[in-house]
DNA sequence: CAATCATATTCCCTTATCGGCATGCGTCAA
DNA sequence: TTGACGCATGCCGATAAGGGAATATGATTG
């Protein structure tokens, strides 16, 4: 099995660099896709393809105007990320060097008594 | 190009579901290889694995014990993701249904002037 | 040293990417 | 209707993923 389809999940589709920038350079505003690769360096059919990537993980809607297609922001599937990530908070603020050994040690002590 | 490597950065490598899942038991302690395969219904080598790439982006430590090789968690390599998913928590506040109700107000307000 | 246990690495296979390029398709204007 | 424009899709090539199985490496014990 490779690895899985980066439509298949949100932690997939936002692993990739440009897609990230996609999605932050959507925070200003909806945009068709021509401005949106032009924006950000890329070519039209690689952007259109990105754009279908967050928009099978629902990370970004479509509609149509005229002849243009305006892509925007749908942020509600980055809440878990958010939140996934934030569940390490209290890891990242404690000094690291030897954390787990001295819970284990705390462990064996009660243990002990 | 093929996809970008998953030891490249964090977002990479928490794209895969059972990495994610080996990041999460960590935060109750370390553990050796062979119990965390098993506590997560992996085989051996594919635990060896994953925690390779975990420890190239610096999210897991490791220290041997004896004959074993104990695994621990590093979380700051998380934050960043924390706060980049964070910068979108404005966005997913307001359903679309809502915003546009509210951009319909707008309008009529601003007609019945 | 030999045997054993814990872990890492390698090889093979199937599949999914990402980029470039060409082309298809829908929409609008003349 | 015929172009021109905006975007999506298809195909290709190169790369790397992740699982399984076998094997190599490493440390410990007898």
């Amino acid at each position: 099995m490779a690895r899985a389809a980066t439509t298949s999940d949100v932690f997939n589709a936002i692993a990739e660099p440009q897609r990230r920038d996609i999605l932050v350079l959507l925070r200003t505003g909806e945009r068709p896709v021509t401005e949106l690769a032009r924006e950000l360096g890329m070519t039209q059919p690689g952007a259109s393809k990105h754009l279908r990537v967050l928009r099978e993980v629902g990370l970004v809607r479509d509609r149509k105007a005229g002849k243009q297609r305006l892509y925007g922001l749908d942020a509600r599937g980055l809440r878990p990320v958010h939140e996934w990530a934030g569940g390490f908070e209290r890891f990242w603020n404690e000094s690291f060097d030897r954390l787990d050994a001295y819970v284990q040690e705390l462990k064996q002590a009660r243990q002990e008594e």
